[in-house]
Parts: C-alpha cells; structure tokens; sequence
DNA sequence: ACTTATCCGAGCGAAACACTGGGTTTATGG
DNA sequence: CCATAAACCCAGTGTTTCGCTCGGATAAGT
C-alpha cells in the first residue's frame, strides 16, 4: 500500500458519494466538477473501485454510481489498496535469508510489522466516518431534484491538470517549492 | 508526507545505525551492504537526515554516522519527513474558495484531517521501539571490533538494483507481477 | 602522501501519476 | 428508431519521482 493523491483522489470521491447516495446514483461528470477531478481518471479509479466490490454501477440515463456496502462497511484502506492494487510480494520474495547471511532481511521484518500498523489504522477510519465529519463541517450536499432530465448548463469549471504524483501530506508542488 | 520505499530506506537504514549507535559512528558502506541499499542513495538519504538534524557526521577515516539524539525523542514521521522533503501547500493553495462556489474545497479539510491522523500515528513510533522490536526478534549486532583500521576484505555482494519506485507495502514488483 | 570517509551534483532508465482522446456498450426517453 | 446519457474500455502522453551510477571534491586520520 502506497500512499499518494491517487488514494486521496479516490477517497475523496468515495466521501463524495457517500454524502449523496441517498439521492440514487451519482454521476462521475458531477463528481469531477464538483472535487476538480477528470472525468476520465475518475473512470478508471472507479472501474477499480467497482472490481473490487465497493460500488455499483447503472448504466444509462439516470445512472451512475451507489456504494456497494453501508459506508460503515467500507474503510479507508479498502479505498486505498483498491486503486493501488497490483501488488504483493516483499523485497526478498518472501525468502527467509536474502543476503544469504545469517541477518535473514532485517527489513523485511521491520517494515512488514510497521505495515501492518499502518493497515490496522487505515482500516479503523471507515468511510461514514469521513461522511459524518464532512457533514459535521456542514458541507452543502444540494439536493438534485430527483427529477431526471433535469441538468440546465453548469458553468463548466475545467479541472486544473496537475501532473505530479503529489504527495499525500502536500500537493501542488508546483506552486510552492521554495 | 508521501509513503514509498523512499522513506522505507530511510527507516530502515536508521534502524541499522540505531542498532549499533554505542560502538562509535557508522559507515554508509557497511549500512549498504547489510541493507543492500546503494551507498550513493544512502548518501543522498543521509545528506537529507543531517540537514534535519537527526545525524551527525565525522568525516574521515574510523567516521561515519551517529544518531544526533536519543533514538527514543527520533519518530518514524521525523525520518520520512525528512527525507521526502519539499514540500507543503494543499491542493487550494491554501484559498478557502477553491471552486469559487459555495463548496468550499471538501478536499482539503478532508485530507487535511486524514493526514493529521497518519502523521499523529507515524509521530507515536519512535525509533526506538524499532530497535527494540528489532533486538526481541535476535538480530545480531556484530560488535565490530572498536579497533579501527581492521576491516578486512568482506565479500562484496553488490545490491540488486531495483529501479522501480516502490510501495510502501509491496516491493520488488519487477518479480511476480502476475 | 595515502587512505578513508563524508559531501556534492549531474544525469539516466524505468515506473507511476494524472490526464487526453477516441471509441464501444447499455439504458432511458421522445 | 434514434438521440442522448451514462458507464465502460483502452491506447497513448508529458511530467515527476524513484533508485541508481558516475565523477569528483573536501575533510580527517595514520
């Protein structure tokens, strides 16, 4: 599990409808205008998010994306090994010695249990957490009138492109790396 | 903070040091060849770590590197930070209106919050219990003979170059990527 | 001097990131 | 039926970061 925008990225949108499921399905095109995400990168986030059993997806007019489990039922770390996926296999393959010495791969050992810290605590933090303190913050989740057909021309806000594999902690180093 | 294997080195190269802090400063050769890291990453690695402050430097011959405090007061976020570096500014630069509407930057206050989270939990692992953890699992500290000028030619087993930037939970992807 | 070590910087191949663009398929509604 | 809206899919693309090599400079000990 690695920790970049990308998780945050798909954390985010998954915040994002979970704030809004009640209301049936949410388009990807209105959570990337509204988290300045693109359209596309959101396709492939979701197409993982969606393998991996954590939405829903209906096509078709009307359709879009509902979490597959209660919010309860999701945690940040289900998120984040999910868009990061490929992965298994430790730096010496899961063999005991691997300098052939007899300090059989220190580091393995040592980042395997702060990994494990590192996943017990991801996996505490559930996604109706985060919904609930965005709330808290009294984020405006505007009712869409339910009615279908009803999309009058937002003010298209093209996302900003943003190139780097920003870090988790800080983003945008474009701007400010003095 | 960003986690990759970048701040995976780090940790571990410290741990190796913090290992064998009593019995003088520590060579980046010998880290290299115990942790199969390459001594010019280290160098850089540990370039960074002095600038932080959390080594110390003697040049010359019988020098190497100490731990400039107690490995109890150095945390496991001092280290990352310290070497990924560059870096703050969120995504909105810091704006409270990012979207220019009413939704003022979910993502920020979001992430924001996560992150204090990760970096409380990263700051609550000092180096020391790494050590300690480290030591209970019987890894054997060789106590080099305090002499100096006795280092006769070890078996050079060159690091395996893995080019890959790694994640934090899987490594060496170049293997089984199946 | 000679060796041992830290320092320093330029550069490099590979990978990942965030995104573009162009399509196909599925469903609704007129 | 046919236009539209949405998910799907995939092949690329520029930039950054990673982990590393190489070549050297400086400082300290013997």
């Amino acid at each position: 599990m690695r920790l970049t925008t990308k998780g945050r990225f798909a954390v985010t949108a998954m915040i994002d409808l979970g704030l809004r499921q009640s209301t049936g399905p949410v388009t990807l095109a209105a959570i990337s205008q509204r988290q300045q995400i693109s359209l596309s990168y959101l396709e492939q986030l979701f197409g993982k998010l969606r393998r991996h059993e954590l939405v829903e997806s209906t096509r078709g007019p009307g359709g879009g994306y509902t979490l597959a489990r209660k919010a309860s039922d999701i945690t940040v770390a289900d998120i984040i090994v999910s868009v990061d996926e490929p992965i298994d296999a430790t730096q010496c393959a899961g063999k005991e010695n691997c300098t052939g010495e007899g300090n059989r791969c220190m580091t393995h050992d040592l980042w395997a249990s702060l990994n494990v810290r590192m996943v017990e605590f991801l996996d505490s933090v559930s996604l109706q957490k985060l919904v609930d303190e965005q709330l808290a913050k009294g984020v405006l989740v505007e009712d869409k009138p339910t009615v279908k057909r009803a999309i009058q021309a937002m003010p298209i806000s093209t996302p900003i492109r943003i190139n780097a594999p920003n870090s988790v902690f800080a983003l945008g180093n474009a701007f400010s790396k003095s």
